[in-house]
DNA sequence: CAGCATCCGAGATGATACTG
DNA sequence: CAGTATCATCTCGGATGCTG
């Protein structure tokens, strides 16, 4: 192997400190919150701006309240997500990203988007494979 | 519309743009195939190159046969990842991305890189955020 | 309004054994 | 090698009731 090679094996094989393909690295938990079912959504949701616990709800159609609370605990501990409370009553409670937590977020959307523009393409791969079944 | 156009929507439907934070919107579970534990992964993984079974299962460190197995089904319905089995013995089966793999797997990475260059600051803001509660 | 505590079922996941 | 089948386990997530 030629030294232009290394370089380009050495950049395919990542020697970064933290590698999400190895299971014992803690950069797998993080990304589990962030694409997991409700977190992306949460995160989408909170790009638009902040928004108080029972709006974010109505935006992400289906999220229990459990789940969602779950999720903004998840999101806040790992610093993407800020959370400001007024001692009013009755409560009111703003969440919203922290300039880490939109710089995630922005990728996130960039695959999201990405997803609902090649549905027609998915819907017409699976009835393709589906039809090759029976 | 006449009502012959109306009789085959069902086959040739126009659809509004897909919105995955609707509930019923079928981008969800595109999307969770994506970004789920697994899918997440081996997507990663396959946009380095074409790999065999056993192959993946070493590069996505943690997975297990059957939930290789299952993740590769299901992101192969979708048409992001194409099988290719040649009738040998032994049996040898290269999976690889379709070219819309790779358009989801560069943004999906685009992510995954991101998330492992923060986690310092993940790190750092979980331990700011569990001193705070003790 | 903004949550938390509890229970419980469904589905995800893992370990093991087996097949072509 | 490339899976499938089965069973045990365990987490996720929804429903409900309650609190400040």
């Amino acid at each position: 192997m030629n030294s232009a090679e290394e370089l380009t094996a050495g950049q395919n094989l990542r020697h970064l400190p933290y590698n999400v393909f190895a299971k014992t690295c803690p950069s797998r938990g993080t990304l589990e919150h962030v694409t997991g079912r409700w977190g992306a959504l949460t995160l989408g949701a909170l790009h638009e701006g902040p928004f108080r616990f029972n709006e974010l709800r109505r935006r992400v159609d289906g999220v229990s309240e459990k789940m969602l609370s779950q999720t903004l605990h998840a999101l806040e501990r790992d610093g993407l997500v800020h959370r400001e409370a007024q001692p009013t009553n009755p409560p009111r409670v703003d969440y919203e990203l922290t300039p880490l937590g939109h710089e995630v977020a922005e990728r996130l959307l960039s695959l999201i988007r990405f997803v609902e523009g090649s549905m027609d393409d998915v819907l017409a791969a699976r009835q393709t494979y589906d039809a090759c079944r029976d």
